[in-house]
DNA sequence: TCTGGGGTCCTAGGACCC
DNA sequence: TCTGGGGTCCTAGGACCC
């Protein structure tokens, strides 16, 4: 179980002899939420173990252990596929607070190389160890002993390291798990050259048959595109797409004390069975109204715009959102407001197979305005006379955990989800 | 009995104002 | 009285990421 390394082209990293220009890492943890899954469950290592919804319930994978993999198990993947292709894999739905908890020690490891950090996600992290501009050491140095660390841990990670991010991403997929794959300066644009356009970041699905209509199927070809083909697939970012195809990137990683300036907070939920009555789609927007305020009041949030997402067992789907004339963390203002999008496009018959509901465009808190109409705290938020309620249930629950309280109508919607399961 | 849940960012059209 | 154009706000939808 040893980590491996892999220079590209390390004829020229041996000439080159020590790094010059940024040194951007990019580090991925391998299978994150199965490997903790494993490292808290002996018994499951060395076994094919799957972290996702249930096969039953129209679930998918969120992440197969490598021991899945052989049987062709991959994320994003419906549930009851993975489980026709490996009978025998172990389920979870996984614990995400455990999955939290190995990340900020993870992220505390990385942090302690070099303050330049920036998380993309529980499970990947950008770092700057451009020789100088912190430390002095060898950037491959670093980058093993960062692996190292994680290893202790109890999981494991692969890093890419490059000039810039599109190089280091790619980089560090280029061998999982426990790889570390070395582009040395000067090497990128070599690198990414033969590479298919979808490897990059940025370009999914869509744009890759935008590109391949024009003939363009390598990073290589990209970079050499006609400025108005690219424009037509980028829009405004078309050459800095062409820089980022010809390795020049030059990307900033922000220390890791920047702010967290989230824009928008939601939940949303995929039934077992289509919801069709109407009372059952009001209680399932209480219920998941409530996780958002929830999470709004922990956050210190208040939004001005409601959305109200919709997918309907046909697989359509439709979002509609509304601007609220107050910012509010209150479920008991901003509920009845969706509950009234849902009402201007309802009709008998409506088969809802998702539904979700978010808020967004939140307050500045500079600019706040009050209003002699509807109370308003100090930060500007409107509040309902029952949000003091809802303060007093997320005291509770903090304390007691999720399911120990929960009002009328959430608890009855409970009870209708699980004998519709049933059913 | 085949498709989740959390996000970010961009575009385009209509309303409205000047 | 036959018709311009720019700016901004709001809404819906889509592409993309992990």
């Amino acid at each position: 179980m040893e980590n491996h390394e892999h220079i590209f082209d390390d004829s020229l990293a041996n000439l080159v002899g020590s790094w010059s220009g940024p040194a951007i890492g990019l580090m991925d943890l391998d299978a994150f939420f199965a490997s903790v899954e494993q490292l808290d469950h002996p018994e499951w290592r060395g076994k094919p173990v799957i972290v996702g919804g249930s096969p039953q319930e129209r679930g998918v994978v969120s992440t197969a252990s490598y021991e899945a993999r052989p049987f062709g198990v991959r994320s994003a993947m419906p549930s009851a596929q993975a489980q026709r292709l490996c009978p025998q894999a172990i389920w979870t739905h996984g614990h995400f607070d455990r999955y939290r908890e190995v990340s900020s020690q993870v992220m505390a490891i990385l942090a302690s190389e070099t303050p330049f950090v920036d998380q993309v996600s529980i499970d990947e992290a950008f770092f700057d160890i451009t020789p100088g501009r912190f430390a002095n050491e060898s950037p491959i140095a670093i980058a093993a002993r960062i692996q190292r660390r994680v290893r202790e841990l109890g999981v494991t990670c692969s890093i890419g390291l490059g000039c810039n991010k599109t190089v280091a991403k790619i980089a560090s997929e280029r061998d999982k798990p426990r790889g570390l794959t070395v582009v040395p300066p000067g090497t990128e644009r070599a690198f990414l050259a033969p590479l298919p356009v979808r490897t990059m970041s940025g370009i999914g699905s869509a744009a890759e048959a935008a590109l391949a209509r024009a003939h363009i199927r390598t990073i290589g070809q990209l970079a050499q595109a006609d400025h108005a083909i690219l424009t037509k697939v980028f829009g405004v970012n078309a050459e800095m797409m062409r820089d980022r195809a010809l390795g020049r990137e030059r990307s900033e990683v922000t220390s890791i004390d920047a702010v967290d300036d989230v824009k928008s907070v939601s939940n949303e939920r995929t039934f077992a069975h289509d919801l069709t009555d109407r009372a059952d789609v009001d209680a399932a927007l209480a219920l998941l109204g409530e996780s958002v305020g929830r999470r709004l009041r922990k956050r210190g949030l208040a939004g001005r715009t409601v959305t109200v997402k919709l997918k309907f067992s046909y697989g359509s789907g439709r979002t509609i959102q509304r601007k609220l004339p107050h910012p509010t963390d209150d479920e008991n203002l901003f509920v009845p407001a969706a509950r009234e999008l849902i009402d201007s496009i309802w009709f008998d018959g409506m088969h809802i197979r998702l539904l979700g509901i978010g808020m967004s465009d939140f307050a500045d808190e500079a600019a706040v305005q009050t209003d002699l109409f509807c109370e308003v705290d100090e930060r500007g938020a409107a509040h309902s006379d029952k949000r003091d309620l809802s303060v007093a249930v997320d005291k509770v629950r903090e304390k007691f955990g999720a399911g120990a309280v929960g009002f009328g109508r959430a608890a009855r919607f409970d009870r209708d989800v699980v004998r519709q399961d049933k059913a």
